[in-house]
DNA sequence: TACACTGAGTTGTCAGACAACTTGACCGGA
DNA sequence: TCCGGTCAAGTTGTCTGACAACTCAGTGTA
């Protein structure tokens, strides 16, 4: 198992469990005063901080503080993918398209209607492609609640957390929405192949 | 565009320019070395790092050094995904498990058709549940010649990524075709694992 | 040969300091 | 009063240097 218990483990942990008690838009103590608290050095703290805001759970502004985002325990994974996928591709220079997508209101089928509580739900579709060949297709459906159809229409890029993120929806911050979705050609088990053998 | 030209996101790209430049395996640079060449000080370098470490592009062992895991250019987006919700469940103490699900074999769509080039696929979806309360609704959809309905629902565990693991698939490594599909609570960390630190 | 040990090299953590930035309070003049 | 500039406190961002913990290969010795 883990071999030692790496301080910077349990900090994680710790750290994690305050974030769960905590909501969007709440402000985290100043990291002098977490460090403290947690007994570790700043330059520790701000490592385990840093994941967390990897993965899009907090924000920090410099001269502000470090605020909530969405806690843990509502992950929107499809979204969270696609903004992946965009930074990843633009850092090693690949040209990131999207490719034909389709964006409609569709009934919820039962189980989304059991999810999500709404009757009409705005679905999304499109292919991404990168070098001109298609790497991903994502699915989102989202509640109509927190985006329109005219509202996207008008100006999508291919990301909808981008565009979550640029209106500063409120509602997000406090929303329940389950998104989902996925998809995705993925390499993947050829990028594990790789490392299969790689380290053996 | 973004915030400031904050000397972190250009660090960031920097680091990220140098690991698309090596492949699985190798080893970076040390830190003081990399800090030096880079310009800034160990601690800004390690904040970077942590962040490719939380993707999974790289791993730090103490006393060896610094290892590429899988370069950036294959993006196994939707795995990474589950296996951030799985991850993160578990660090807050919840219990995650399957929902409700189901398998059939579909039609493709138009744009699953030229996408795939198959005119059947696969179609398995599920709901991933956190404490009783679903929090992603997951849908794959592959090709019927990676996996048959039989098989899979012989024995299904909510991971379609270790079914395929475990069959060993190779036409997965060689395949050009565009397999997609994904999605699972992963064990991705296992398998990470298991490459890891363990010298089998 | 077998084995304990040492030493160089690496990542992990620490402490303190200063820089850059944001915000609200304060104060002077129109 | 109102407006605008200034300032100080608080916060995150970065730097420096040091030491701790760990790994590994090489060395010397029994």
């Amino acid at each position: 198992m883990s071999h030692q218990t790496q301080l910077s483990q349990r900090l994680h942990r710790q750290l994690g469990d305050l974030l769960s008690e905590l909501s969007p838009g709440d402000r985290l103590p100043s990291e002098p005063k977490l460090s403290k608290a947690f007994g570790v050095s700043r330059a520790t703290l701000r490592e385990a901080m840093r994941t967390f805001e990897t993965q899009g759970l907090i924000q920090r502004r410099q001269g502000v503080g470090t605020f909530v985002v969405h806690p843990p325990g509502v992950m929107d994974a499809g979204l969270e993918v696609l903004e992946s996928i965009e930074t990843l591709a633009e850092r090693i220079g690949l040209e990131v398209s999207m490719g034909a997508y389709e964006v409609e209101v569709r009934p919820a089928t039962a189980s989304q209607l059991s999810l999500l509580k709404e009757p009409e739900l705005l679905y999304v579709s499109r292919v991404i492609e990168a070098e001109g060949r298609p790497v991903a297709f994502l699915e989102d459906t989202l509640p109509l609640s927190v985006l329109s159809k005219e509202e996207l229409l008008a100006d999508f890029t291919g990301s909808v957390l981008d565009f979550l993120l640029k209106r500063g929806d409120p509602s997000l911050a406090t929303s329940e929405t389950e998104i989902q979705a996925v998809a995705t050609e993925t390499h993947i088990a050829r990028a594990l192949h790789i490392q299969r053998g790689d380290v053996v």
